[in-house]
DNA sequence: GTCAGTGCAAAGCTTTTGCAGCGCG
DNA sequence: CGCGCTGCAAAAGCTTTGCACTGAC
């Protein structure tokens, strides 16, 4: 089952109806791997032809956000959001501060003891974020 | 030295003039050890009867960052500083989403951990953020 | 037919910038 | 005594909300 299968699965179930923007903005995520900022998301299907407002955009964002189907990122000041895999299978993010790119990573070491950091808080946790910021290995020799 | 030692030293090396503002700012980042957004700051600096405008606070804030003397932690779409300890010593944070409570922690296998995937990825990392986010000890259990 | 979903416009936040005046060095 | 620092106000993002209308069920 692809995430846009099981993300129309979910909100049809949450009670959601199957609107055109909404659709637009599934589509386009389940499309794109890397993390898309709500304006950069706005732009690309304004670009693609479709003709929708900023504000379905951000409406459809906290909508797949509050069921848990996509991941949201604050890199910046502005909030990022990417497809989260429904396994909970995840990856951080490198941000290189030179030309803005963005990288992605996967530690399972990282996974584990940030777990433990967790319980060892005594916390419930929801979720967590690695962010490494710095310079890319392209920036970085030049 | 202190922090607010250290960081006086370094702003006069910087060629900043030691203005009102400015020190209020250093002030209380000093005596504080949680991370604060501007807009606290700013409010417990009016609350002390200081007269200090935002706009001086984020102005403050920018020149420390820029000397590195704090670090930058952007949660839920606010950016919070906190007085960066000069021997590289630091923490991350672990923040509760119903109560809003910021607790602190540090793993030296978690700062190892998280230098070697820099290098694995060909970063020349000049940072990185850690932030869990969950009920809190006396949320969960309520 | 009902009511969630939508686009647009307006408002709300955080953060930045312009500007005239004050004061450190 | 110059120029950096400051407060205030205005402006510039990003995000949310109000509203009338459209369209899914």
């Amino acid at each position: 089952m692809t995430w846009a299968e099981h993300a129309r699965r979910e909100l049809a179930q949450a009670g959601h109806r199957s609107g055109g923007a909404r659709a637009e903005v599934l589509d386009l995520l389940a499309r794109q791997d890397c993390c898309l900022s709500a304006q950069e998301i706005h732009e690309r299907l304004r670009a693609g032809g479709r003709s929708v407002g900023l504000a379905s955009v951000y409406r459809a964002l906290d909508a797949f956000a509050q069921l848990r189907l996509v991941h949201r990122i604050d890199v910046d000041g502005t909030a990022c959001f990417e497809p989260a895999d429904p396994s909970g299978e995840h990856h951080h993010h490198a941000i290189c501060d030179r030309c803005g790119k963005k990288d992605s990573f996967a530690d399972s070491e990282l996974e584990r003891l940030i777990h433990g950091v967790g319980e060892r808080l005594g916390y419930d946790v929801g979720g967590h974020d690695v962010v490494l910021r710095g310079a890319c290995p392209e920036c970085a020799t030049r």
